[in-house]
RNA sequence: GGGCGGUUACCCAAGUGGCCAACGGGGACUGACUGUAAAUCAGUUGGCAUACGCCUUCGGAGGUUCGAAUCCUUCACCGCCCA
């Protein structure tokens, strides 16, 4: 249960008695427990964020359940109102059908593929006929959706609040439904969807409720907000060791307990120790954000590159000498430092050229450079702390 | 259908005829300090120009004026109120 959040202790006791039991019948009925989770393929890069239920997904994996993947390239079509306080802006079936492709490969860089069920929730969602989704709908008052925290938000404030929105819920109930799931995860703003709209749709429909699991959000690399491509605060999945490594050792310090849960493959008694070690002021803590950034590297990457990154970024960043490689740029006789700078794409314009340059930001070979108009020799051309291009002479 | 209000740079937002490339905040970037953390301090944040200055920008188009983000006309979009 690490990592798994309910906003209420009550809701956390049942569904770990609940979870407890239903491993027990399973056993009964020599059968894995089946767990499942759906995401969608609204964009087309995952990030970190995204991972944490997978991870969920692979220990279940682990201990030999049955895990489906399920791609909701129905419930796409509307867009999640959980995670936005405004309307989603609506997809074309070709977009997600893109998207969808790409979401599997990088799933499978946690999931054990030979284990791994995908399925698409268009199979059972496009055969309901009007009927049963007025059945399915009886469940549920208008009531208790405008009590959900996203829609009273814009109720309240006057937005549109579209009564295609509401499906959104009761398609996710009913993909529980379809796949027998005994076990549902998500994110804690997944909750109201699993607990309230999924149990409800399975025991309405005479199937045995499925047990929320539901996992704490993720912050982004600024530590606030949730991780977002949108809000740039994100660390793809589709990168570099290299920029992962990175990017994990930007996140504030405060938020190492939560990734610690989340997003690395530790057991909660190592995530104590250290936590502890921390405390105590034994462990520096730099280093158990080295220890976390090299985890999650290699957790997509093979220790090998991730020792590699690791090495890379003492190198670049806390030794801040050059790196090994770098893009090459050839030099055209004549061409002044703001031009390079401009050609090599190091700045955004002459005149951010010329404010780096006054700024002290510009370095050639480890040599501050103070006028814009000399003639650059070879060498490694450095603009603030991360940009590097190595200059060389046409043939 | 009628009345009123709004649309300003990445975001929020001030500006209601010249002193406006446009106050302030956030973000971003650079430097100092450091652990690519946090906090702090200093600077930059339309383009061109090593300066003087010039050019393009304030929802779109047109107009008034020596001069417009600011006034007028019109179009588009958004919000509030009445029907």
């Amino acid at each position: 249960m690490q990592g798994t959040e309910y906003g209420d202790e009550e809701v956390k006791k049942v569904m770990r008695t609940e979870l407890h039991d239903r491993l027990v019948q399973a056993e009964k009925e020599n059968r894995p427990l089946r767990i499942y989770c759906g995401y969608d393929p609204t964009k087309a890069d995952l990030h970190l964020g995204h991972t944490v239920t997978m991870r969920k997904l692979q220990q279940f994996q682990e201990f030999g359940h049955e895990v489906t993947f399920l791609i909701g390239d129905y419930t796409a079509l509307i867009g999640d109102p959980s995670d936005k306080d405004v309307t989603r802006p609506i997809l074309k079936e070709e977009e997600i059908r893109a998207n969808a492709n790409t979401y599997a490969e990088q799933a499978f860089r946690i999931l054990d593929p030979k284990k791994t069920i995908i399925r698409y929730n268009s199979e059972w969602l496009s055969k309901l006929n009007f009927a049963e989704i007025i059945r399915l709908t009886q469940n549920f008052t208008v009531q208790q959706f405008l009590s959900r925290e996203k829609f009273k938000l814009r109720w309240e404030r006057g937005d549109a609040v579209y009564l295609h929105e509401t499906l959104y819920a009761v398609m996710q109930g009913y993909d529980a439904y379809s796949l027998k799931a005994d076990v549902q995860v998500g994110g804690t703003d997944q909750f109201f969807n699993i607990v309230t709209a999924a149990r409800k749709v399975m025991t309405a429909l005479g199937a045995q409720p499925n047990i929320a699991i539901c996992l704490s959000i993720l912050p982004g690399t600024d530590g606030v907000e949730k991780m977002s491509k949108s809000l740039g605060n994100h660390v793809p999945i589709n990168t570099t060791p290299e920029d992962m490594y990175g990017k994990m050792m930007s996140i504030p310090d405060n938020c190492m307990p939560v990734y610690f849960r989340l997003v690395t493959r530790w057991t909660p008694e190592k995530v104590a120790e250290m936590e502890k070690a921390m405390q105590a002021g034994s462990l520096h803590p730099r280093d158990a954000k080295m220890a976390l950034a090299s985890e999650v590297t290699e957790a997509f990457y093979g220790e090998e590159k991730a020792k590699a990154a690791e090495q890379d970024f003492v190198v670049k960043f806390q030794q801040k000498s050059i790196p090994d490689e770098m893009d090459e740029f050839v030099l055209t006789p004549g061409q002044k430092c703001l031009d390079v700078l401009v050609d090599a794409g190091m700045v955004k314009s002459r005149t951010d050229g010329r404010n780096m340059i006054t700024q002290n930001a510009v370095k050639l070979n480890e040599e501050l450079v103070t006028d814009w108009n000399a003639e650059l020799s070879e060498g490694v051309l450095q603009v603030g702390k991360r940009k590097f291009v190595r200059l060389v002479k046409a043939k």
